[in-house]
DNA sequence: CTCCAGGATAAAC
DNA sequence: GTTTATCATGGA
């Protein structure tokens, strides 16, 4: 950063009352004043397994990453953060992307009343829960299933370089429905994504031909008929349904039920072995309305302290 | 070499 | 309705 006087004498040009934060413009930059680590960590919400497609260059201290058919570089400083766009696309994607306007601290103080949630949310209380566009998360987490986080991260990448429109220098946005459905076998054969490279053409055909896939039809209803519909998709179970649910923004009453929240649950929580549909129920009878926010916490934590290994 | 990875599917119980 | 073998690929 330059000058933080500087544009501190500045007005802001939008104020964000859910953070307490100011976003000023600054040259070809927006700079959102005010955000720690501890309220919005741009490593832990990037790579806490949430989504697939941001790097970080730790040369320049930049995050990059392609959302909605845009490139975005970030950089995170000590007080405020860095965004490299227009105040258009922040305020038409970026805003809604990041959940700028969702109270985290309020969730956060409502979690750790949990003793064990305390825990996880202490280990990493700069996750934010990230809106995807709802196709892109379908597929990212039909590619997911028995797989590991960085073999998902090349398929996804060698997925949108070889699918997805071009937008600028090396990066190329996540392919639309209709790129997968008619894509020739052999291009998705190179992205090495094995068995589920049929499950994602199927599921990609049947996107094409409903014309009810879209964020405010599955927002409409109940959870579970959500995720019923989308369990209709091939590749996608009770687990891939979950995370689209919650990824996407549909509901974040989801509770994704992987091996790591497993693990974690009967650990902590359970105390005993029981099936994943339990944990699944059980997480969203406990959490309630913020099941989504202490699945995502608890996963992390689960993952990076190996708990239950 | 075997085992596992943010599971889903079809088939068997 | 609930268990079980199998699925393609890469890394440990």
């Amino acid at each position: 950063m330059r000058n933080r006087d500087v544009k501190k004498d500045q007005a802001p040009i939008e104020d964000y009352l859910a953070l307490g934060d100011k976003l000023y413009l600054e040259g070809d930059t927006l700079i959102l004043d005010g955000v720690k680590k501890s309220n919005f960590d741009l490593m832990d919400t990037f790579f806490c397994g949430q989504c697939f497609r941001w790097t970080y260059d730790d040369k320049s201290n930049t995050f990059t990453g392609i959302a909605f058919e845009k490139v975005l570089k970030l950089e995170q400083k000590e007080d405020h953060l860095v965004f490299h766009c227009s105040k258009e696309d922040f305020n038409n994607i970026w805003k809604n992307y990041f959940d700028l306007e969702v109270d985290y601290e309020a969730i956060k103080e409502e979690l750790k009343k949990d003793n064990i949630l305390k825990k996880a949310i202490e280990f990493a209380p700069g996750i934010r829960l990230l809106k995807q566009e709802l196709f892109e998360t379908a597929i990212s987490f039909i590619i997911s299933s028995n797989s590991n986080i960085k073999r998902i991260r090349k398929n996804i990448l060698d997925l949108s370089t070889n699918l997805g429109q071009h937008i600028i220098d090396e990066h190329y946005a996540f392919p639309t429905a209709l790129a997968i459905a008619q894509a020739d076998s052999s291009i998705i054969d190179l992205c090495k994504i094995g068995y589920r490279a049929d499950y994602i053409k199927k599921a990609s055909q049947a996107i094409v031909e409903k014309d009810t896939f879209h964020l405010g039809h599955y927002s409409s209803l109940p959870y579970e008929e959500a995720k019923n519909e989308l369990m209709q998709l091939r590749g996608v179970g009770p687990k891939v349904a979950d995370c689209i649910i919650l990824f996407s923004g549909i509901s974040m009453n989801a509770f994704p039920t992987d091996v790591w929240v497993k693990r974690v649950m009967e650990n902590l929580y359970i105390k005993k072995e029981v099936t994943q549909s339990y944990v699944q129920k059980y997480g969203q009878e406990r959490f309630g309305k913020l099941a989504g926010y202490a699945q995502q916490y608890l996963f992390y934590y689960a993952l990076k302290k190996n708990i239950g290994v």
